[in-house]
DNA sequence: AAGTGTGAACAAGTTCACAGCC
DNA sequence: GGCTGTGAACTTGTTCACACTT
């Protein structure tokens, strides 16, 4: 555990925590890192590397406690408590985001959503009243908010962006299609489907020039 | 070009396409691997290494002419036709999917939409009305369809992805949180935010355990 | 016997550094 | 002089293989 963590091995943790979440459900109590493995189409040695990083958890000759193995990545990852977040920009895309029912399960509370338009403004989204981005800072200092969800259009990507991060904000998941600038210390995922349609269409142009 | 290209040289492509795309609404003409790299945060030997599986692109003592290798990437990525997708799953992230505007804008055309519900199956989306899931093999066969959005719950993944691979469809971009199986020749991307928050959280802890 | 944990071997990916060319 | 293209060096990440534990 003193050792250098590679961001590769985190991000692969949760999709063990999900699986795992997944056996548990099927009540499954033990389980080894081949059978894991087979599931996620990741070698059995990858598994156990990745875990070795954060400790022992595993017992010889037998696998891993699903349970057990599930409450140590949920501790690792921090998902032993709720976070809260806010969705700025209310367009078609921040409405599907900030009432897709994923989040709350998985423990991330949206507890605030912020537009620009009055059209908008004072509308509610699952619960939630939108309010005016002119409130966020202000929020941002009074209330305990964790990660930003940034879902407006691209122009304002930034400077929404940099208004989250002047208000304390260290985690920021970004929807647009610009690349935003944070500082190094802010954690920042940027979901773009085009591009992932963009390295698809390499491998749909070989199969078409082949025929 | 004989060589094998890393799949993540790939992925790279539309990051670096999308930024010359920019630059050339700039106006600038010629651009350099270090001007290139610092927009990018990435070293510009990255960018030359990456490049250079695909040919000499460059002017040495000069960069690149950002219109030629802007075409060259659209031509090495596909780019340089339009590509037609079908989106199942009409629910709100799959309205929000189906009228992004982001993907005529970039040459992916959403020719259908699929969905179940009857109180949904009729409905206009952006143009079209949506039809019955039970249409989707007949279209498959009779229509070019090179993509299959999946925003469909996600119980139905697997079930829906099977669908489309035996239609024929050979590109999946799927919205669901399940993993799904495709055979090794279909492409797949998978979004799921949650993963990433997830992976985020990680990062967030050790902040708050810190102080 | 079965399956973990892990150093060592290997593979993949990135960066260096410089020859070559404009 | 400046910047590309690229082998070679290096770094990072993955897999092997086996000692060890139950």
């Amino acid at each position: 555990m003193p050792l250098e963590i590679p961001e590769v091995v985190i991000d692969r943790l949760p999709i063990y925590r999900g699986l795992l979440s997944r056996i548990m459900d099927q009540g499954r109590t033990v389980i080894s890192s081949h059978e894991l493995g087979i599931e996620l189409d990741v070698t059995p040695a990858q598994i156990r590397k990745d875990l070795s990083y954060f400790g022992r958890f595993g017992k010889q000759g037998k696998g891993y406690i699903v349970q057990d193995l599930l409450d140590e990545l949920e501790n690792i990852l921090g998902l032993d408590r709720r976070w809260t977040a806010v969705v700025i920009g209310i367009g078609r895309l921040g409405r599907a985001v900030a009432s897709y029912p994923g989040f709350e399960e998985e423990g991330f509370d949206i507890v605030a959503c912020y537009d620009t338009s009055p059209d908008v403004i004072g509308t509610e989204i699952n619960g939630i009243i939108v309010q005016s981005i002119d409130d966020l800072p202000n929020d941002l200092k009074t209330k305990s908010i964790n990660i930003g969800i940034v879902t407006v259009s691209s122009e304002y990507a930034q400077k929404v962006t940099d208004l989250l991060i002047n208000g304390g904000v260290t985690a920021i998941l970004n929807y647009t299609p610009s690349r935003v600038q944070v500082p190094r210390e802010v954690e920042l995922r940027n979901i773009n489907p085009v591009l992932f349609l963009q390295s698809m269409t390499y491998h749909l142009k070989k199969l078409f020039d082949e025929n």
